[in-house]
DNA sequence: CGTTGGATTGGCT
DNA sequence: GCCAATCCAACGC
């Protein structure tokens, strides 16, 4: 199958807001080390923007946010709960710390590859949920920083955009702050989203 | 330098 | 629904 075309890095230059309901449907490609190929198709991200309580970047430039300060398409990886990493896709011009996490995608190619790494053969199990995204994908520390405007191990295709009206909003997964933020960006009814409750708005 | 809690997941009650 | 797993960056003293 065909995906068309890299994702410029224009398509990345604006805020999270925007580019994560834009990256529904587009085609996230890894190249592994030992020239094995794994591609999904988005179905699920949400948006950190500037100014954020919840976003990682909220405090200011640290070591381990400086991915998200930098120019935008490239790869942040972080490290989480001691055992899982998260990726996402750094936004908004070369200064701002913003960044749209990949929550979850429905596997396209590479299904043994990510099967043997998750443990399971369940195609819903694989790719939906940040921390089982990266795994099945072999993501991690050394993915950190990647550019997936020009990369050749990790880089995005345009697949098929996902129209407005098939786009459902909620509140984010697994945040204590921001949570009236409605910035998880979701396909309707697919069945690859994550199975994350959304966060409940205090009022 | 000690403490805290996390953009999660899977297993168990 | 509840909770342990298991590391470590960020923050406060």
């Amino acid at each position: 199958m065909r995906f068309g075309r890299r994702l410029p890095r224009a398509f990345f230059e604006r805020p999270p807001t925007l580019v994560a309901p834009g990256l529904l449907g587009r085609v996230l490609v890894h190249v592994q080390p030992d020239g094995t190929r794994l591609a999904a198709r988005i179905v699920e991200t949400e948006a950190y923007a500037e100014g954020d309580p919840a976003s990682h970047a909220f405090r200011g430039q640290t070591p381990r946010n400086a991915v998200m300060f930098g120019q935008p398409g490239h790869l942040y990886v972080y490290f989480t709960y001691g055992m899982h990493f998260c990726m996402n896709v750094v936004t908004g011009r070369d200064g701002v710390g913003s960044a749209v996490l990949l929550r979850a995608a429905e596997p396209i190619e590479g299904f043994d590859a990510m099967a043997q790494r998750r443990g399971t053969d369940d195609p819903r199990r694989l790719c939906s949920g940040p921390a089982r995204w990266t795994q099945a994908f072999g993501i991690g520390r050394a993915d950190n920083g990647r550019d997936l405007a020009r990369g050749r191990e990790v880089y995005l295709l345009e697949g098929e955009p996902v129209p407005p009206r098939r786009i459902e909003r909620t509140t984010r997964v697994g945040v204590t702050v921001g949570v009236e933020r409605r910035w998880r960006y979701l396909v309707r009814r697919d069945a690859f989203v994550s199975p994350g409750r959304p966060a409940v708005p205090r009022g």
